[in-house]
DNA sequence: TATTGTTATACTCTATAACTATA
DNA sequence: TATAGTTATAGAGTATAACAATA
């Protein structure tokens, strides 16, 4: 509680500016891509790609939620989107009736496989090419411990539910 | 054209990965933080803070929209909305009637002023403090060499208009 | 009672296209 | 003709609250 009041110096400052910058320009390219390539936003992306990864290719909406989409109603409604288009499928769990499992269709499969190149080559193109290995490696070990510091710092505004994001 | 298809190794994907769930993470905590103090969105924020920074305080829509929002329109409904706060004002250029000068008002000012400290403070307490000054140093360097490369180079399907960003 | 998920609803934001006005 | 900006409009996406059902 109350430290003396942080400070950014300009070097902070800098960098702060750069990573807002680089994030926001790489995920419009990369999701101008996605929605000509595979009428795809970058959410629905990321949802498909998680359950890709998934033992089985399935996952509980709960296990989506968590780290893809911000709200219960949010994620719901993205889920049917995609239900809709046949690209993955929806059934209770038989282990907890409260739960529902989603599970990628073959057409779910096929679209981010016929996604992911492109995809990739913008990542590449945009954010790795002007590296150096020696950039990379710093960058990932960097950003790794700043993830896994923000997931572990407690929300400033601590609310006792779960799986919240952007509750207001 | 044509190159032999990017990939993407598994430090790559984490760096990426890494990249956009920091990105993500940091916005909504700041977004949240500007919103609950100051009833500011992050853009709303990105606009009053470049045009404190900037020589008197002032200017012209475009070259706010380079850089903040994305399209003349989107941000013509968020001046139109500080506007109406009092927190900003507009006015014909003098230098070219067709121009609009954008002003902060000292109401801006004292907004910014406002919300600056706590704003600072999130991003100390979320992105910096798991970080040593030559993580810091590094970060930097690197990111602000991706963002200059990223603003070089020309977007995959080259639109001749100008200020251009996400036009679909 | 707590958890999982959906629905209804309202709202914010963004983009497109058509338009005005100045260079 | 090209540039600067606004407006009308429509659509995507998100959050809140109320709800049903299961644990």
């Amino acid at each position: 509680m109350s430290e003396p009041a942080a400070r950014l110096d300009s070097e902070q400052l800098g960098a702060y500016f750069a990573l807002i910058e680089v994030s926001s320009l790489l995920q419009y390219a990369v999701d101008e891509h996605l929605r000509a390539d595979g009428d795809l936003s970058y959410v629905q992306f990321q949802i498909l790609a998680r359950l890709v990864d998934a033992p089985d290719g399935r996952l509980r909406m709960t296990d989506l939620a968590d780290g893809v989409v911000y709200s219960r109603s949010g994620l719901t409604y993205q889920a049917g989107l995609l239900d809709k288009r046949g690209l993955i499928t929806r059934a209770p769990s038989p282990d907890d009736e409260r739960s529902v499992m989603v599970t990628v269709t073959d057409a779910g499969r096929e679209l981010v496989a016929h996604v992911l190149p492109g995809h990739v080559e913008r990542v590449h193109e945009l954010l790795f090419a002007p590296m150096t290995g020696t950039d990379l490696a710093t960058l990932g070990a960097v950003l790794g411990r700043v993830r896994d510091h923000m997931r572990a710092v407690p929300p400033r505004s601590a609310k006792p539910r779960a799986s919240r994001k952007r509750a207001g």
